[in-house]
DNA sequence: CTGAAAGCGCTTACAG
DNA sequence: CTGAAAGCGCTTACAG
């Protein structure tokens, strides 16, 4: 007894099924008006039913994984990376493609945002990712209004309604360095902290805030100093707060970035860490681990938030309302060289 | 007299237009094997010229940009993060799109080569740059096969015949390094290279050899190590080469992580670098320049190679035949911090 | 390795 | 409206 090979779905087995010739299924399937009422029902049941597609939609589904874009605006960043990794495990495990965009490349034609949503639907793209904040709010709507799921990450600003963003427990991380120079025996404690505006860098200077506050240790103004997440913002950021009389024992830094140029200028000034100053950062990147000495760093579960983002927008995809417009992961304090008691 | 409409471009056109017949030109669009080189190029040239388009992807190309895939093993290394993003500049300027594939990942199912040609010819990609070796030459043929351009970054192995190839001159590289150590005044100069079947690593440890031998400088085999680029062999690589006697007063680490493995096991003796001991790495990356005590090292123009990648698979898309099978760019010795005169 | 012939799946033209 | 027949474009199986 030969074994029934499973019949490939063809137009001639829908049409047996559904009791008709095979011309009429094809009328029916290229939306002909020369079909009856009836028969057009019973035709369009079948195909329903089974599931069929034409050789060009077998192909193009065999062929055309989804496509999910990523923006992000630069690859000179271990923060970006680390997300994009995330982002690409998810992928691959969910079979998706992962198209990159990176804006922040000079010479980079500006996006007309408009377009690039109209293209991605043309395209079957199914999502976007926005790692950065390169696009503002107008642009996300264009995407929102074609009904393209979009996630951003750790957003500068609040985002708009409609868009779902990740990122992590902010305050919360800022309380937790805070709390472990306190614990040390710190009190004269800065905050080398991030843009003014910028709403990851507001969350952790006020968890800064929150763990001196709860330890009735005042804080002082002109200790708390803003300024761009870059290296030399470290560096002199170090240098102004030592200036100060009394100077502080130990520097929070807004992120990692930051906090390297601290370790920099310290070097250069011969400032020995941690011995004569103690140092956190926050992201958790793999320049926080490498570097020397290595730095304690308040890490965000980066990987995971890309990750996070990727299954987000294939939930959306799959027609769930996200259960909140905002995500936030656990941080966690990695304490390592940079922290010590204070002399 | 009729006006000869436009003669739909189908298979058979092709076919008459190329001498050959209609199932020969399947079996070219298809991938099969059993074509001549000769039949196949022809079939080839004429299918680029007249520019067909298989039913699939004559839906397709409407919205499409044209895209290029970019396989790289992984994202922790600041060598592929330098070439991406050479790759990126390129592609915005020329409106490209990039898919990234991301190789290393655990999980990811290992990839089927014929399908995986196949599916970007039905996607209607242009191309594929190849910036790890989790290519062999096999699944490279699959393009090649297909007339899908390919260009492999600094391949392990010698790429086929048919692929294309980018790298840097890794042996004038590999002397200056080692000129470069000599002129300092060291005459013990180790050699803590990469694998050994690696041809770049070969290429490194010859200019090194030369430069040694032009020097009038004996070479000692166990000053020669090879090993994996990775940390682990660098710190491994410094216990063994301090175990020697002489030990050599200067290390030519084959790449820029091996010689990062070094200055960490260093720090951990208490050696100190310069003073102690000289080393020299090979990529440029800018872990190089990060490190402390900085990196002197061989840079490759990372950036400029991934730019040349796309370039040349544009180039052969409009049928252009590459003036070489492999193109070499200049590498250019920085010197940094962790090089000096022996004491 | 090549291509005539057969085949596949869908579509079109048209007789009823 | 319906479907037998012819046709289209591509692919497959196989003889040479």
């Amino acid at each position: 007894m030969t074994v029934q090979q499973q019949a490939r779905l063809t137009l001639a087995a829908i049409a047996r099924e559904a009791g008709v010739s095979a011309p009429t299924v094809s009328k029916v399937i290229n939306g002909r008006h020369d079909v009856s009422v009836e028969t057009r029902a019973k035709v369009l049941a079948v195909l329903a039913r089974t599931g069929y597609k034409s050789p060009l939609q077998q192909r193009r589904t065999l062929a055309d994984k989804p496509a999910v874009e990523v923006a992000v605006d630069s690859l000179d960043s271990a923060y970006n990376i680390a997300v994009l990794n995330g982002v690409m495990e998810c992928a691959v495990e969910s079979d998706i493609e992962v198209l990159l965009n990176l804006t922040g490349i000079q010479g980079a034609s500006p996006v007309n945002p408009e377009q690039r949503a109209q293209r991605i639907v043309d395209e079957g793209r199914c999502g976007m990712i926005v790692v950065t904040s390169a696009f503002g709010d107008a642009p996300l709507d264009a995407f929102h209004r074609r009904g393209i799921p979009v996630v951003v990450i750790d957003p500068l600003n609040p985002p708009s309604e409609e868009v779902v963003s990740i990122g992590s427990t902010d305050w919360a991380g800022g309380k937790d360095a805070t709390t472990h120079l306190l614990g040390l025996g710190h009190r004269r404690i800065a905050y080398l902290g991030g843009p003014d505006n910028v709403e990851c860098n507001q969350a952790r200077l006020h968890g800064y805030l929150a763990a001196l506050r709860s330890h009735g240790v005042s804080v002082e103004d002109n200790y708390i100093i803003s300024g761009p997440f870059q290296t030399d913002h470290g560096a002199r950021g170090l240098d102004a707060l030592l200036q100060l009389d009394p100077p502080p024992t130990a520097i929070f830094a807004g992120n990692d970035t930051v906090a390297l140029g601290v370790l920099a200028e310290a070097r250069r000034r011969n400032i020995r860490i941690p011995e004569d100053l103690s140092v956190v950062g926050f992201d958790g990147t793999s320049k926080a681990e490498e570097s020397v000495p290595s730095l304690t760093s308040v890490a965000q579960p980066l990987q995971e938030i890309g990750r996070a983002a990727l299954r987000t927008v294939l939930r959306q995809l799959r027609g769930e309302v996200p259960d909140s417009r905002r995500v936030e992961l656990a941080t966690h304090l990695v304490v390592r060289e940079s922290t010590a008691a204070p002399r």
